[in-house]
DNA sequence: TCTGGGGTCCTAGGACCC
DNA sequence: TCTGGGGTCCTAGGACCC
């Protein structure tokens, strides 16, 4: 598994992912969704809601990912909103996985429409001829290089007849997973790019702005910026203890990036590590000072956070909570627009007992001002004991009814059930609100 | 008229124990 | 009585990803 100077093979990776994923699979589900502008959302909501996939046809608007609603309709008017439905896209994943799987055992899950895989054999150097991959493959001798290209076509294809045809991936081929994600981005939608070595690898860097490598996001590039670095060329020559100064151990990272270089290893799903932390946060549509209002939604957040725990069979013991002003209410200006606190407990998957510190932290940061959001996590995790009967009788009849609810709410929906203390309080939905970032998922 | 939501990793400082 | 240093846990905050 050897690269770089020195090193006579290379491994072979590939980086796939969907192009407006989420868009895609309703245009496929829907005929009536194919050709147009669409933006699939987290719920009802208009107000402080965001597009969470724009189709092919909404991008030529300019309309993105992450950009508010109005924003998005100010751009392209016509836009069609079509409500997400995490359960839908979870099945197309699924499907899409045994394919990738048949190629090679070494696949890593990266987000709900991304992953790498590894095919198990390696590219000898010399032979890694780097060809266009537009090129007639069969007017050479077959290479593994060949081959890579030819079970990235094989994928594709697949991906066609067996999800559909408005189900469109971007593969990028690479030695590492870097280079594989750069060059899968290269060419989008429908793209194939290769970059077969690190020479070839430069050559692309320095064609490219330094935020377009996934690792560098806006905070670093502009202290990138300030060092008087602008593109790779520039980080190149940037000395590595003069990163190192500047960034810590990130620096060596950075180093690494503007030579192409990438050592990580592949993460099968089955060696893939637990969750470290589970956390809900909310945007109210309209800025609260009410306390009871607050409590409820932290109710609500606690309560889904505590039902994640048990299915999970984890408890955690660090709570967090954190919560957003409205912008420039503060008159003093001294206080961050966002603060948050940490406390340590007993370990615990009682929702209540989530909330009664969520509450506690919140209450001590909070002077009384409107705020546009709360959030709780929970970290610090690990698995519960095994069931034991509390000597209490309370507390075995607690677990009960606590096992009861959930197994309700598995079958009827979140919150069919739920305290009396939430009863006809702040609407927040799971499904549809969430499904956004339920991404990162273990299969 | 603003700007969602769920995660990970890293650093740094302080408390505490041995 | 005074002293160093390693290890671990906790907390705050920043940056990044999809």
């Amino acid at each position: 598994m050897v690269f770089g100077s020195g090193g006579r093979r290379v491994r072979a990776i590939l980086h796939i992912d969907f192009n407006s994923y989420f868009a895609s699979v309703e245009q496929q589900a829907n005929p009536r969704l194919r050709g147009k502008p669409i933006g699939v959302t987290g719920g009802d909501r208009i107000k402080r809601t965001v597009i969470g996939a724009a189709s092919i046809e909404a991008k030529r608007f300019g309309v993105k990912t992450g950009m508010a609603i109005w924003q998005a309709k100010k751009l392209c008017p016509q836009i069609i909103l079509v409500k997400g439905d995490s359960d839908k896209y979870l099945e197309t994943t699924k499907k899409f996985l045994s394919i990738v799987k048949s190629f090679s055992p070494i696949v890593e899950v990266f987000s709900i429409d991304e992953v790498f895989l590894q095919l198990p054999f390696v590219i000898p150097r010399e032979r890694s001829d780097r060809r266009n991959p537009d090129s007639n493959l069969d007017c050479h001798a077959p290479s593994e290089l060949a081959m890579t290209l030819k079970i990235a076509q094989e994928i594709k294809s697949r991906v066609r007849s067996e999800l559909g045809e408005y189900i469109k991936c971007s593969i990028g081929i690479s030695y590492n997973k870097l280079m594989a994600k750069l060059a899968g981005s290269l060419q989008k939608p429908d793209g194939l790019v290769v970059i077969a070595d690190q020479e070839e690898a430069i050559k692309v860097l320095d064609k490219i702005e330094l935020d377009e490598i996934c690792g560098i996001g806006r905070a670093i590039k502009k202290r990138l910026n300030n060092m008087g670095v602008f593109n790779f060329k520039d980080l190149r020559k940037t000395p590595l203890e003069a990163l190192l100064a500047s960034f810590k151990s990130y620096g060596k990272t950075l180093y690494d990036m503007a030579r192409g270089i990438d050592e990580r290893p592949i993460l099968p799903f089955f060696e893939k590590p637990e969750v470290k932390s589970i956390g809900h946060r909310h945007t109210i549509d309209y800025d609260t000072s009410d306390p009871t209002e607050i409590k409820q939604i932290l109710l609500k957040l606690t309560e889904l956070i505590a039902r994640k725990l048990r299915a999970k069979k984890l408890v955690g013991k660090t709570i967090s909570c954190w919560f957003r002003r409205v912008r420039g209410a503060t008159s003093t200006k001294v206080a961050p627009e966002q603060m948050g606190m940490q406390v340590t407990i007993f370990p615990t998957q009682d929702g209540l007992e989530i909330f009664k510190s969520a509450w506690k932290v919140f209450n001590y940061l909070w002077d009384g001002e409107r705020i546009r959001m709360v959030g709780v996590s929970i970290s610090n995790l690990k698995p519960q004991n095994p069931e034991t009967l509390s000597l209490l009788p309370e507390v075995n009849k607690n677990k009960t009814i606590t096992k009861a609810i959930d197994q309700i709410n598995d079958k009827y929906g979140e919150f069919s059930l739920q305290r009396g203390v939430l009863l006809g309080s702040a609407k927040i939905q799971r499904k549809p609100n969430s499904f956004l970032a339920d991404r990162r998922f273990k299969i």
